[in-house]
DNA sequence: TTTTGTGGTTGACGTGGATCAACTTAGCAT
DNA sequence: ATGCTAAGTTGATCCACGTCAACCACAAAA
């Protein structure tokens, strides 16, 4: 423990307008006029250590969260515990928005590692977009791209064999990890084999050896969580034709 | 062709405050007073015949479509040719959401049967929504409520067997024909078993033969369409518990 | 250093659902 | 009625993935 005075979360201005994530996050497409006034929309910061609930389904709906460090799953499970995994978020997502319809959560975020989020209160979320029109729009787009998002994933899990689905993970993950500046071609998993093989609809041995199977066919290199992609051009092409044995 | 003056769209009063679907259509939760001014924003209905399109992927996004009469899937296909029912859709049920995003929709929308929608410009629903505040919330409740049911979706084709699906799918329909007034023991499928195939990740074949399976059972009576439920329970715990043979 | 635990890999085997194919039924036009 | 077509059923066979089980790798604790 160190003597110094901590720096407080009341303590830092917290403000969209100086976030580098803008460009992913929920400010995306507003203007600079109008991102400024959504410094007073991000109440506060929170900390979540890695493994650690965000929330939990069944939850008293009251905010979304900006992702602004690391890494979460939600996931949903069935009354007999099987244990559903419906999606991973990195940062400048959002995520919440599943409370808005019943007013509370029906799913848990759990941490991937640990990390941090900006609290957007839903109330006043309301309110000001009301008033600024960008935000409106922008909040829109938002849940309508986690609608679509949502689509590819029942087709996914409707239409496609065990590595077509891992293929199209990957290049999905690359895409996020582009998007965020970092290398398309080689990243760092957060989540579990078990994990992976939930979201996929698969079990974690089948994800274990469609990795295997790809390094085999030298379409990618994988480490444990370490992943790197040699041929990403063959991973589309595995999603594109379905199964050539 | 008759030579009587025909019954225009234009002439006739669209207003959401006589519309009988209004408890489980967009200005659910909404006061008198804010429905009376909904009335604004159906500009027109659209009378859409069985197996034509409301609106196919790629379309410019515009608006967003209250269903009146009849009922819809929606459809997205892949490169390949494959095709995915991401949904179906039944009176007072809001469709084309997935629009927004992207300004494009991402999917096709099909009538299942002749149906009319209420067209409302995403436009005007902007507009108003900042203004009546309980348009605004039950907005995003009703993309919300999107979000959470293709969770829902997603849960079922990863981690359900096929006659859990089908159970599912079938106390689904139930629950719905309940909602508006219908039976919920007996009801007509508009959608064709390769269809329901494509949208619980099945092959038809799959899907006739645990119909066929809960006929033998007692849970349910099958005649091509026409379903009745025979021992809804049964069909419950089909769901619970994960398969006993 | 050894120990312990969690996560990952790999093999052998079984099975649920896909595939292929024949046949039936219902609806519709003639 | 009769023929035609789309939808549904049912059987036989196959295979992708699940299951079960042994083993390995790495990280944190002792």
């Amino acid at each position: 423990m160190k003597a110094t005075v901590p720096i407080t979360v009341a303590g830092l201005k917290v403000a969209c307008s100086q976030c580098n994530l803008v460009e992913l996050c929920l400010p995306f497409g507003m203007s600079e006029n109008e991102i400024d006034r959504l410094d007073e929309l991000v109440g506060a910061r929170r900390k979540i250590k890695r493994q650690q609930h965000l929330y939990r389904a069944g939850d008293p709906f009251e905010a979304i969260y900006a992702i602004r460090t690391g890494s979460f799953k939600t996931d949903v499970l069935l009354e007999d515990g099987r244990e559903q995994v419906t999606g991973f978020q990195m940062t400048g997502e959002i995520i919440g928005l599943d409370g808005i319809s019943t007013e509370q959560h029906s799913c848990n975020a759990v941490a991937l590692e640990d990390s941090e989020v900006c609290v957007i209160a839903y109330s006043k979320l309301e309110e000001l977009s009301r008033v600024v029109e960008g935000l409106q729009l922008q909040f829109h787009k938002v849940m309508s791209r986690e609608i679509v998002r949502d689509h590819g994933v029942m087709t996914l899990l409707g239409s496609m064999r065990a590595e077509e689905r891992l293929a199209a993970f990957l290049l999905n993950m690359s895409q996020r990890f582009t998007a965020r500046g970092f290398s398309a071609a080689e990243f760092h998993l957060r989540m579990t084999r078990e994990e992976i093989g939930s979201y996929l609809g698969l079990k974690l041995e089948t994800v274990s050896r469609a990795f295997s199977r790809f390094q085999e066919e030298g379409l990618i290199a994988v480490q444990q969580k370490h992943i790197r992609i040699i041929d990403s051009a063959g991973l589309k092409k595995l999603i594109q034709h379905p199964h050539r044995s």
